[in-house]
DNA sequence: ATAATACGTGCATAAAAACGCATTGTCAAG
DNA sequence: CTTGACAATGCGTTTTTATGCACGTATTAT
């Protein structure tokens, strides 16, 4: 039995039942546990599954809520959104952007914050309902499926509009040299206006988002001011964003 | 059966049920009180549950309240979705107001539905995620954390500028002389605003709703094109409303 | 006030994963 | 045919993770 095949064989079972057991599958298959391991690393790598002790899960559980699929990797975001909560204060006026990342630090911040948040993300919205002292501004337009989020003419000029201390930006692909970029042009123009809109600029960048890029560059790096990650990269890989003036901190 | 799963599990039971037991999770999981203990633990460290001496609940008590009111009547508004929806068409322009009927009814919509829909209602626009035919527009402003819609200068501006073909109203109080009113100032501005860019208005309003009255008027029932209410009510009380020329649906 | 239930912690155990290393098989160049 | 490079696999060892149990403490209920 070939790689691929048992690769095929792993999807398809996975598709079908929903998770699959390393065990099982070493008898299935008939190899080594070992074996069996070192395919569901790589699919994972490849972002094809979602690996988890004994096994392995759909990575996106079907189109279940959105408030479910951002269990994903809990453990690094969590540690990010901790850090990332310590540059909030009082009184401040601060900007989040849409995306898993920066939902969990809205959900970490203090229940008893005054702030203003202004956001384009429905979920962070209805996540900080319950913080009394926030006053929340929805941002209005065209309601983006994927993540959630508004974007087109109006989020744009709506923006334009604030002059926010403080901006979170959930960030995709994070390159020394080509910056900052997405995969869609409509997010490049809402997070370029956020960060035109904003004092200091905070990227929250999980560890497999640097050193990539994307299609539509947002900017340069030098429009960040923080840069927060996850505590296993390797400092020297954090380097080159240290020397551009970046405040790097790793969660 | 995998951390993972029982995460899931426990996390969509609750989303259902409200609140999760750590005894009843242990014995539907098959696994020790101990084992449940830890998941609970692990589920509050993410902000994802709040934890609570034997069990664990949701974690905003604003989004608690929401469901809550989702939970309440749900024979009555499931009856009155499915009747709203038969006014629906395909290509329409559809503005949808905040609430849990009108949420109901967008579940309701086909997942093959064209349509433009425009709402101020940040779940609503949840909902319609995954319907892909269908343009959304979420309209911006400040956030009501009680309701989860906009409200303010800019929804209602905003609303002055789209021409729909079809308002789905979500009604607090309906009086034959005194018109539509509601709870709070901005919703009735808001509502006003949603009467006024619509060619017709349909009302979606359960049983408990007709004849009472709130502080703050919306506008006379000339403004109504249809009124849905439930199967429950008495003929007799309806006949103010059809009298006004409004189309009186039972569902 | 007292019983019953739930909680947290430390510990033991078993399962799973990670790691290094040896073996095997394949392919291509010599 | 041989040989060397290389990927794939399996094995043994160590490390990590998950889970249940025991026990003392806290919380709730009666």
């Amino acid at each position: 039995m070939l790689k691929e095949e048992r690769h095929q064989h792993i999807l398809t079972t996975l598709h079908q039942e929903g998770k699959v057991l390393a065990s099982e599958l070493a008898t299935r298959l008939n190899v080594s546990e070992d074996t069996v391991r070192r395919d569901l690393h790589e699919l994972a790598d490849a972002h094809l599954i979602q690996r988890v002790h004994g096994g392995a899960l759909l990575r996106s559980p079907a189109l279940v809520s959105y408030t479910d699929r951002q269990q994903q990797a809990v453990q690094a975001k969590t540690e990010i959104a901790r850090a990332a909560v310590k540059l909030v204060h009082n009184g401040q006026v601060i900007i989040f952007d849409g995306g898993t990342t920066t939902l969990q630090v809205a959900q970490f911040l203090p229940l008893d914050l005054q702030a203003t948040i202004i956001t384009n993300s429905a979920p962070i919205a209805m996540a900080l309902a319950n913080h009394s002292q926030i006053e929340i501004i929805l941002i209005g337009g065209k309601f983006y499926k994927n993540s959630l989020v508004t974007v087109g003419v109006e989020t744009v000029e709506t923006l334009r509009s604030f002059r926010a201390d403080l901006c979170m930006l959930g960030v995709c692909s994070l390159h020394p040299d080509l910056g900052l970029s997405v995969p869609s042009l409509d997010e490049a123009y809402v997070k370029r206006a956020m960060i035109a809109s904003s004092a200091d600029v905070v990227a929250l960048a999980a560890a497999d988002k640097l050193n990539t890029a994307a299609p539509y560059i947002v900017g340069p790096l030098r429009d960040l001011t923080h840069l927060i990650t996850e505590a296993i990269v390797p400092p020297e890989n954090l380097t080159p964003y240290q020397d551009l003036g970046i405040m790097v901190i790793q969660a």
